[in-house]
DNA sequence: TAAATCCGCCTTTTT
DNA sequence: GGCGGATTTA
């Protein structure tokens, strides 16, 4: 048998999985299996026996999983099968249907996408104007996550009690905000598509004969609007194939539930319990973590790769050392194996801790041939970052606007900025009259400009900003080409101009800008790459995939950094976690609420995420909400035998 | 009308 | 200790 997981050789249960195409498929498969290799080969298979690549469907519920998949479907059957296969997330596979059908449920074809602020802002409002309760006002972040488990629930089940009444009455107002602001959010895009199939059964099963053969990954974290999704696409031809491992559901707060991999119906159930990935010794420390849940299937998980090297346990005084000690063994093992960066990955349960590591990269020194260099190249996943920056956001809206003017959030958020005169108290009369009236705000704007005389008591001023807000608009959507259209806006609002005069220090007023430029580059690039694609496209895809604002140019060999969550699926040799520390992971406040178990997963993805070297690392102290506090270490870490941990100092790396 | 100050919450994880 | 949002001040 191969060690190499990638090697066509499969063992007796992967090759069953590959080559049963037909019904309902379990496959179970623990962490680091080859799970995706068996996906790939068995997209390949299907193919060689004469389905068209069109009709096969591969869902994900990452960015990161699905590009992985396509980019390793391309290289087992080439490049031209590969892209007419459908693989991508839930969520980007309902824009690709809701951008067809979506007129059909009363939006136009150009909705904007609403990310959580935007949506909260939406409640927020809905609460305030619409209920006129002023004491006992549920607070958003509650009623939001009971509108939340309304909508993922699929309908399974009525709200009983108080808050879930008033949640279910908000919701539905918020349906309607929404429609009238033709504007979806992440959920919505899920909700809508099942929608969508239920009232018109016809389109359902266009799409049925479509996607004739479907396949889930990670199929743990589905929630029920996504379970119900798969069900009706996959109800006519039966040929659905799910791959989970119940020991990796980590997104329970997210509405997953194990149950649906735990009570699949399947004809065929596959258990994959060679792990290819890891040594023993890692593993070991995996399997003496995740035995101490109780809710779950038992697994036996073996590998028959070489013992390897105790896992590395060193306990620094401070953050910042801490991330030295972590830096220093970065340094030290790829000089001696002569590794490249891209082989270490460092791994924290929250995006804060980046911070620290970063720095740490940037200011080491190392040495490259004879010359010395300063900073480590690294690369960090998740986090926003560009898109969450107020002037993209700005950008962005600009964009919503042009492309949707019944996008009342961007709208609201741009119109006044920079700033022309458009006062708080002209907005809040604009927009009472049209919510009393039921008009649209963009038209009733155009209304307010070409009026002569006062209309519902706008100043001169007020008027003559909507004015110039309404012409920067308007003469920009006539410029042909993407990005030549938004250059002409910012010029005509003369955004960099605001820019340099709202921003004081020099730094930040550079930096804004380039994000800006960067954006402008973004969309330039989407411009030339998808002909023919509207700026309501480019909005949504970016909005679809954060991913793609970093990963765009230099991915040449870097350290990786990324949370746990996201780095499921994905393997390094050599793997740090760090901030091993009892407040952390367990997160403090997943104690009373996802439970303690979901962070035991957590930790075990995390750990099972090393193929050759592990190390665990955690600090005396940390510093929160700006005051330093004493923190211990995980209570995971008592879990693991110490026979086979090798403790060591931070300073000293002992081999 | 816009700038200055104050307040409260926050940092769990992703699409 | 920092940011967004609300409130106060010029």
């Amino acid at each position: 048998m191969s060690k190499d997981k990638h090697s066509p050789k499969l063992n007796e249960a992967q090759h069953k999985a590959v080559h049963t195409l037909k019904g309902r498929v379990l496959i179970l498969a623990g962490a680091g299996s080859g799970k995706t290799s068996v996906l790939v080969h068995r997209i390949a298979h299907l193919i060689s026996t004469g389905v068209p690549p069109s009709n096969i469907l591969g869902l994900t519920f990452t960015n990161k999983a699905a590009q992985e998949m396509r980019e390793r479907v391309a290289k087992a059957i080439g490049k031209k099968s590969a892209s007419e296969v459908t693989l991508c997330t839930f969520h980007s596979f309902c824009m690709k249907i809701l951008r067809q059908e979506i007129h059909r449920l009363g939006y136009t074809q150009s909705f904007s996408i609403y990310d959580e602020r935007d949506i909260k802002r939406v409640v927020k409002q809905l609460i305030r104007d619409e209920l006129e309760i002023e004491k006992d006002l549920p607070s958003i972040e509650k009623t939001f996550s009971e509108i939340c488990k309304i909508r993922n629930n699929a309908g399974k089940e009525e709200p009983t009690h108080w808050h879930d009444a008033f949640a279910k009455t908000v919701h539905d107002k918020l349906a309607m905000s929404m429609r009238a602001y033709n504007a979806v959010d992440f959920d919505t895009l899920l909700t809508l598509t099942v929608d969508l199939f239920v009232q018109f059964p016809e389109i359902l099963e266009r799409y049925q004969n479509i996607y004739k053969y479907i396949m889930i990954d990670e199929y743990q974290d589905t929630n029920p609007i996504q379970y119900k999704l798969a069900s009706l696409l996959s109800n006519k031809h039966n040929n659905l194939c799910v791959v989970g491992d119940d020991d990796q559901s980590i997104y329970g707060w997210r509405g997953a539930e194990v149950e649906h991999i735990l009570s699949f119906n399947a004809e065929t159930t596959i258990k994959l319990e060679q792990n290819y990935r890891s040594t023993p010794r890692i593993l070991e420390a995996a399997n003496e973590v995740i035995r101490n849940n109780e809710k779950r299937h038992n697994k036996t998980l073996f590998s028959k790769n070489e013992t390897g090297e105790k896992i590395v346990v060193f306990h620094a005084p401070t953050e910042e050392e801490e991330a030295l000690s972590v830096v220093d063994r970065l340094i030290h093992y790829k000089e001696a194996h002569s590794l490249a960066w891209s082989d270490f990955a460092i791994l924290y349960r929250s995006n804060i801790l980046s911070r620290v590591f970063e720095k740490a990269l940037m200011s080491a020194s190392w040495k490259k041939g004879d010359s010395w260099i300063r900073g480590i190249p690294y690369q960090v996943f998740g986090g926003t970052e560009l898109y969450e920056r107020a002037e993209v956001k700005d950008v962005l809206a600009y964009i919503k606007v042009m492309a949707n003017p019944a996008d009342q959030e961007a709208l609201l958020r741009v119109i006044n900025l920079p700033r022309r005169g458009i006062s708080e108290k002209t907005l809040d009369t604009v927009t009472q009259y049209q919510r009393k009236e039921k008009k649209a705000l963009y038209p009733l704007l155009q209304e307010i400009a070409a009026s002569e005389t006062n209309f519902l008591g706008i100043t001169q001023k007020g008027r003559d900003g909507i004015r110039t807000f309404l012409h920067a608009i308007e003469e920009a959507k006539k410029v042909p080409g993407l990005r030549a259209s938004l250059d002409f806006l910012l010029d005509e609002i003369q955004y960099k101009k605001a820019i340099d005069e709202d921003v004081k220090s020099d730094s930040m007023r550079t930096f804004k800008w380039e994000n800006v430029t960067q954006c402008l580059q973004l969309l330039e690039e989407y411009e030339k790459d998808s002909p023919g694609a509207t700026l309501a496209d480019f909005a949504s895809e970016t909005l679809l995939d954060t991913s793609k604002s970093r990963t765009s140019k230099k991915s040449g060999d870097a350290v990786t950094l990324m949370t746990f969550h996201s780095s499921k699926g994905l393997e390094f040799p050599y793997v740090f976690l760090v901030g091993l520390e009892d407040h952390i992971i367990p997160h403090e406040k997943s104690l009373q609420e996802t439970g303690l178990e979901e962070e035991r997963r957590l930790l075990y993805v995390a750990i099972t995420r090393a193929k050759k070297r592990l190390f665990m690392s955690m600090s005396r102290q940390r510093n929160r909400y700006g005051k330093m506090q004493k923190s211990s270490p995980s209570r995971f870490l008592f879990e693991i035998p110490q026979t086979i941990l090798d403790m060591q100092s931070h300073k000293h790396i002992t081999d």
